[in-house]
DNA sequence: TACTTTCGTGTAATCGATTACATAATTATT
DNA sequence: AATAATTATGTAATCGATTACACGAAAGTA
């Protein structure tokens, strides 16, 4: 069928031996022009190719890096997952993708895999943020593989990440919320375990302090990232004796849901409720009632890891330190929130 | 730092040699029982993890897969992804994503950067539909690597599809729009040099004609997959002395932008003007004005598509036969054109 | 006891490329 | 012309695992 091509191939056409031909193909300056011209020239003619597995054994570099990711359907991931490839693709880097589903287990089991696959360097955002089972990391570090945290990061001695500054991304929403007039923000925080979803609370939190607003733990549900979360949080909140007039969601769903809720019981939006939410999903910007959003800038926060990586690995650079890279987040103002402009 | 245990290390410490370690780590019958223990044991201990790239080199198998889409941030492709990522994994093979941002010449790229780094198959959705730069598909099945189509594929002898059934689709969408009372149907079609949107435009004049409705070329506009696409398609259909009261586009984008246009000039919908869209993207059902799509069960495709390359494999299977599967599309109904339920 | 099987293990080649070291070929130096 | 310096190429080990073949030891047979 097809004959693999050789180095070894090459060198019996034109008596010579591998060594020659293999340096005459990495341009080597030990080889004489005519014969590196010749070498290349039957190269080409004999359709070779070099045989990058070989090249990876001797080297011990794969020049595959791996991507670990909760799940891969999901804008803000998929965007990640793009900005990285884009970034590394010109750098000879092949990606490669594994989803944990949330499943510590899983992740666990990625990271082993990865590391046995002879993965150069590993990006992942963590979906165990507990610390019990940190000997898969620990065994990546041991082996000396690079890694790198987005979005969703844990805190390991000598790890860089790359992360957007949650805390000003709900401070921000926050505090537009309060410009457009809004006097009771209530919030729908996300897992609080997960330390995104805790500063985003905190930046809301803040946001009301410092504008003279009080702060009151019942106008914060913890809900799931769901439109059916959105609705049972308004459900809760407009029981209360003072409901409040606006949310600011850690989800793009559960504001979607919180809407949907509230324009069943006639709310009329921005008017007499103000909605804000967080990832900037695309279906926010495309409803008639377009939602205010917190950008990520997920292609962005791919490439920054992305980068953070070929500098770890740069060969020049003898000291790796950790880095912390923070993204600033971007305020999306839309329609769900727009009193003053509208 | 990190000590590399290879299977010379158990040996030397068990005072064996590594062909007999080996072969104790790969359950061969002909070692002693004892042996295999004593080596597994030992390998255990001294937290022995195989080369995958020794591994890789000798069988001439990587165990990774290269899967080549026109972009991953898509929720179609990245869907997919995901199916081709849960199928594969249980199986031991790695995912590599490429993208081609539909370029052809990143596609013939990708197509080359695959094989050199030995992948045991490719799954791709073809970006470029001329039959002029096929070498790298003809290099693709020359080098005998198993390549499977999904939903956008080529005709070339020997190779594998997975599709969805579009022209029944667009039939299925275009009925619908019949069934709830619309006269003059239009169609925004998409690039018809791509076959999934020549074969949505064929459903769709079939349906006009089953139903003894004229179909008439003008009321077929072409449009690319964005809203101002959809808006510009309106603006030209509603300046006919007798303008269309639907559209089926398709794409979700398109009609997305046409509902923009017809709300913008009081249209009611769907009183006055039905429209349907296709792919069924994730904001058509959370839209207050949710929109009628055609889905095409991408996880299942991606599925379906590592199924049929893992039968490639198969090494049972000595006849590797050429193998099309088409799913049947869904039709999800929803407010855009409910004249009946709603 | 002598001879054939069977079993378990060792030896060495192999996958394809790179590279330290050795050596041959060429050029430079006196 | 003889020697030193330089340049180009060959030799062989290496990366880590697998495996055809060889061989010694144990067990079975007559």
């Amino acid at each position: 069928m097809s004959e693999k091509i050789t180095i070894y191939d090459i060198a019996k056409k034109l008596n010579i031996t591998a060594a020659t031909v293999s340096r005459a193909l990495n341009n080597n300056p030990k080889i004489k022009e005519s014969t590196r011209e010749l070498v290349l020239k039957t190269a080409a003619s004999m359709n070779y190719k070099q045989n990058k597995l070989a090249l990876a054994l001797k080297s011990g570099r794969s020049n595959n890096i791996g991507v670990i990711v909760p799940r891969i359907d999901s804008n803000f991931f998929a965007s990640v997952i793009r900005g990285i490839e884009e970034e590394l693709h010109p750098n000879g880097y092949q990606v490669i993708i594994c989803q944990t589903h949330e499943d510590p287990k899983r992740e666990n089991e990625n990271l082993y895999t990865l590391i046995d696959a002879q993965v150069d360097g590993i990006l992942m955002s963590v979906s165990d943020v507990s610390n019990e089972n940190d000997e898969a990391f620990h065994n990546v570090l041991k082996k000396n593989v690079p890694l790198v945290f987005f979005d969703r990061s844990k805190h390991i001695e000598g790890v860089s990440s790359v992360t957007i500054n949650d805390f000003k991304g709900g401070y921000m929403a926050t505090k537009h919320l309060i410009d457009e007039g809004c006097r009771c923000i209530a919030h729908l925080s996300g897992d609080q375990s997960l330390e995104i979803f805790k500063n985003r609370f905190l930046g809301y939190k803040q946001a009301l302090l410092d504008n003279g607003m009080t702060f009151n733990e019942k106008y914060v549900i913890q809900s799931k990232s769901s439109l059916e979360a959105g609705k049972e949080a308004v459900d809760i909140l407009l029981g209360y004796d003072i409901p409040p007039d606006a949310i600011f969601s850690s989800s793009d769903f559960a504001a979607l849901g919180a809407i949907q809720e509230l324009r069943e019981r006639n709310i009329s939006i921005p008017k007499e409720f103000c909605v804000g939410g967080f990832s900037n999903e695309p279906f926010t910007k495309f409803m008639e009632l377009s939602i205010t959003s917190v950008d990520q800038s997920p292609l962005e926060m791919g490439k920054m890891a992305a980068r953070v990586f070929l500098e770890q690995v740069d060969k020049t650079q003898t000291i790796k330190i950790e880095k912390k890279v923070v993204l600033t987040p971007e305020l999306h103002i839309r329609k769900s929130s727009s009193r003053t402009t509208s």
